[in-house]
DNA sequence: GATGAATGAGGATTCATTCAT
DNA sequence: TATGAATGAATCCTCATTCAT
């Protein structure tokens, strides 16, 4: 009991400077890039020397591995809320709210997520893992399509789950151009709509009878006269 | 009189040097990253000593800037070719294929266009002239909306041009993924779907009795014979 | 009364805790040299943090030089026993046994000694210290040769002292590097036939009356008919 | 023709440049020690920026290695030279001065020889070359032995030559100790007398009947008029 | 113009040493 | 006292840039 606190107090704060070196990392790879970020910047962004830096991360690679685990698992976390099964009983609007909203809303408190995994420039495991990621994400994609349109071709499910996913990111990019707001709020509601009109005819040709689906007049591009 | 051959040899030469020292930096910035590539890379590729590079640029960020500027110029001709009154002429599934293939095809034969372009850490002189580009780019996309959908409000007008275009860009990505061939040739269709389906409510909301604009799936340009 | 166990107490730690320290130097730097081991290690080594290592050593080179002086200490006593009154009585071969034997003894037992005294990169005071041991043992060694052959002149007696000495450390070094066992003690056996041929004729020479100091038959190499 | 001027004397100034970083390296290494000289160090001595050094060497350790083998190469010539047929047809003594005399006098025109090959922290290639120079010499050394005293069992003749070995090599250090001039030569001369009454009894015992070996005081090529 | 050696400031990393707990 | 996190100067090494040839 008596040799407790000590350590556990160690770990506190030893964990607070993990914290503290990550988000400054985040900060300064967000600002700069992977490559062109120097650990002494790092350091100082975090206001501690660089040998401190190195009490707690072993090289550069070793922060951005660790930032990009931690960004991926909470991204992982914040998807798996978006694909449950009550959400794919929803409409199709509805189950797009459910899934763009957290994305966008994670990788907007998150910054250093897109700035991490767009640079081709970023060190090996980062991009695995990210694939990783990236794979999960486009299976899950695959998936609602499928759901929503049972009869389509295993080729032609991949394809328009991939695209869909690219205009997302697209569009996720656009979103985080804009200004925290209205005028961001009204981006997302119009990728949304984007994705509606990509996607609608796929559940409408599979399941006709699915007036629900048809969220706003006109909001699906397709209609038999 | 017999002054002039040198310099126009010099001048000549001097072009070719310029040429090749330039595509030897697109070759490394593509294969690397603005920041990590070194000028003596660079000179290397292009079978120069280092010398020599800087001879006809001052640092490494004006090479940058002049690929840029090139690939801009080359860029901004080919959509120049695409946004003509004739094209504008065309229903949307034309007017797509006449836009998204000159667009695609630079990109595929220019990729440092957009491993330039993307890049976060890249000097600030190209992102200003991207993004002039890029302005560009988007008030013509919306002087093609307002063509076809004269009556949306500027502000729909507006944010339907970006997201277009951010959806062309995210599918873009995924074009130059994808290898060369039929994959390739069907993402493309894939794209000019997405964006068929995203604009013709717009279209058909404004102009009504345009029925030739009517999407059928595979209506845009790249079919199977 | 009640304040002196605890101050006794506590030096007994202290002198436990450098001990200990001490000990780990030794390992640490026989391992590695002295340049290149770091305090770090020497801590890690004696299962203790660096603070506590500097609660009792200003500083790296204080940790050599007590170590340092430490081992020339004992030195001192191994050697001390060596050039006895008595053993000075002996014949050659008898006080080469008995001033050889200690020595190599100790240095088995200590190869930090060595690998302290060796390094070029070592700081100064313990080249200083090392040179007083090496000059002390010197000034025996020529004592004991004044003993044996008291006709020799003083310049002759102090090289032929420094001769024997330094033959003496290079197969010091030998016997080191010999397995412990029966190959060691072969190499020990013949680093003193090699100083008792090279000392003999000396004692011989001034001494021509002494037989009993030809130990084998033709040990001496060099003798007048 | 043209061409040929430039790369030779580019080629030529290479050579000078790393001769001359070589030359400060040695210096350095005899210095500080291996460990403790930092290639800023050897820079700086050789009145160049780090970079230049870099452009010759890829690390410290390729510096040392390079030393190491020309050093080597340089002491092989050197004891090639010693260990001639010729020579081994003289009497001891005269064989003493052929061998002894060149390692003297390589070593002390190159004194980082011995500073690379002592230093325990020394990079693993050199250490390899080093040994493969010690076997070699060895090897010569029990050849010699075996020549004078061919009935000498092969044990017995190779713990002698490690012993004379050994033997040699502490005095070479005391040679290299001492200041130039006649006090060197007195010791270089003691040196030969020590390794002259080590072996001459072998001589005799095998040989008895040459009485050419017979060794005087003296009889060593260094003698004072 | 062309070359490539030379430069030196800057980046990643280590380690002797200090200090708050 | 003991701890180990924190410090920052010093190391090794790179690379944008310059300069003698």
């Amino acid at each position: 009991m008596s040799e407790e606190p000590k350590p556990r107090r160690r770990q506190a704060r030893g964990e607070r400077r993990i914290a503290q070196l990550l988000e400054a990392a985040a900060n300064v790879f967000c600002a700069s890039g992977y490559t062109a970020t120097s650990t002494n910047a790092i350091a100082r962004e975090a206001h501690v020397s660089p040998g401190t830096l190195y009490q707690y991360f072993p090289n550069k690679e070793a922060i951005a591995i660790e930032l990009g685990e931690r960004l991926l698992h909470d991204m992982r976390e914040a998807h798996g809320q978006a694909f449950t099964a009550e959400n794919l009983a929803l409409p199709l609007p509805g189950l797009l709210d459910a899934v763009v909203d957290p994305l966008i809303e994670f990788n907007c408190a998150n910054p250093a997520f897109l700035a991490l995994m767009h640079g081709s420039d970023v060190p090996g495991r980062i991009a695995e893992e990210h694939d990783e990621l990236h794979a999960t994400l486009l299976t899950r994609v695959e998936e609602v399509i499928g759901h929503y349109a049972p009869a389509l071709s295993a080729a032609d499910r991949s394809r328009t789950a991939g695209m869909a996913f690219a205009a997302f990111k697209g569009g996720l990019d656009l979103v985080l151009a804009a200004p925290e707001g209205p005028e961001r709020d009204a981006t997302v509601a119009e990728l949304k709509t984007l994705l509606l009109r990509y996607l609608s005819p796929l559940v409408e040709e599979s399941a006709a009878a699915s007036p629900a689906v048809a969220t706003r007049p006109g909001a699906s591009g397709i209609h038999t006269p």
